[in-house]
DNA sequence: GTGGTTTCTTAATATAGGTTAAGGCGTGGC
DNA sequence: GCCACGCCTTAACCTATATTAAGAAACCAC
C-alpha cells in the first residue's frame, strides 16, 4: 500500500523489484537537467511497473504513485521462471513502447493527444493535465491551446 | 541472405517471423503521412529485429536492409520456448525502448546525436548521415547543421 | 468558511528545428 | 572519361512548441 505521491524508486538506485498494481496508478518518468519531469510510462490496475534494468544495475528511472495504490512487489528474477502471465506483460511492454516512440517521432502534439484521448479515455479523467502534458512530451501551456483549438473546431 | 535495399517485412502486414542478423544491418522504420521515414530501431550483427506485434495481428513497421545481410529467420513463437538467448534480447529490446523514449523527450537533437555518437561508434561510420538524422528523429538538414556547430566549439 | 497552494488558462515573446531551394561533391554505371 | 543521380551542406525563411508571466479557478489544510 503506498499513498499518492509516494517515491517508490529513485533514479541510480538499484532495485530487484517490479511491481504488479492491484489498485491506483503508477507512473514511471524522468527528470531532465532543467529539472522538468518526463513521464516513460503509466501503470494501471492489472498492469506491471518497474524499470527495465537489471536486479543490480541502477535505475533510469524514477517511479511513483499519481494515486493511492495498492501493490503486488515482486522480485525481477521471477521473470525468469517465465509464470504465465509475466511472459507476456513484456510482450506487451515492448509493443507499447514501439507505438510510444513512433508517436514521438513522427506525430505532431495535436495529434499525440487525440491519440491518447482514444487509447486512454479512462487516464483523461484520472490524470491531471499537467501529467497528461509530460506523458505526451508537451508542455502544460501547450496541452492547454491545444485543447483550446479542438473546441474551435467542433 | 537479403540485398541492400531490400524491403523484409511492410507495415500492414501479418509477418510471424523475427530475424536473427547474422551479417549485415537492419533498420525498422514507419513512414508518416508526408511519406517521411522515421526509424525505429537498427539491428547489427548478433541482434535480433523484429515487430512488436503478436504473429497473427498487422504489423507497425517496416524493416528493410541497410546493408547485403545474412538473416537467420525464425517464428515469433519461438520465443514462447525461451530460448536461453532469446528471453534476454527481449529484455535488452525493452531497456533499449526506454532509453531511446527517454531520449526522443528530453534531450535536445544536439545532445541526442552525441549520445548516438558516443553509443554506437562504430554505426556512425556504417550508416549515411540521412539514416542518422532519420533515426534521431531530425532532418538531415538540421544534423548537418549540428554537426557544424559542434565542429566550432573544439 | 478562509488563506494558501497548486493547477489551468491566456497571451506575448523567443527559439529549436522544419521547410524550401540551390550549389557542390561523390560515386557508380556506361 | 563523363554523365546522372543521390547525398551533403548552406542559407533564408517559417512554424510549432517552449518560455515567461500573470490572472482565474480548483483544491486542501486548518
Amino acid at each position: 500500500m503506498v499513498s499518492k505521491g509516494q517515491i517508490i524508486q529513485y533514479k541510480g538506485e538499484t532495485n530487484s523489484k517490479i511491481y504488479l498494481v492491484q489498485k491506483g496508478l503508477l507512473r514511471s518518468y524522468s527528470i531532465d537537467d532543467k529539472g522538468k519531469e518526463h513521464i516513460f510510462m503509466f501503470a494501471i490496475e492489472g498492469q506491471l511497473m518497474g524499470d527495465a534494468a537489471l536486479p543490480d544495475e541502477p535505475c533510469q528511472l524514477y517511479i511513483d504513485a499519481l494515486e493511492d495504490s495498492k501493490l503486488v512487489v515482486r522480485e525481477k528474477n521471477i521473470v525468469k521462471d517465465s509464470k504465465p502471465g509475466t511472459f507476456k506483460m513484456l510482450v506487451e511492454c515492448i509493443v507499447h513502447l514501439q507505438e510510444r516512440v513512433i508517436m514521438l517521432m513522427s506525430v505532431s502534439a495535436i495529434d499525440r493527444y487525440g491519440h491518447f484521448e482514444k487509447k486512454y479515455p479512462e487516464l483523461l479523467q484520472r490524470l491531471p493535465q499537467r501529467i497528461i502534458a509530460a506523458y505526451l512530451g508537451v508542455t502544460p501551456e501547450a496541452l492547454s491551446k491545444i485543447k483550446g483549438e479542438r473546441a474551435k473546431n467542433m
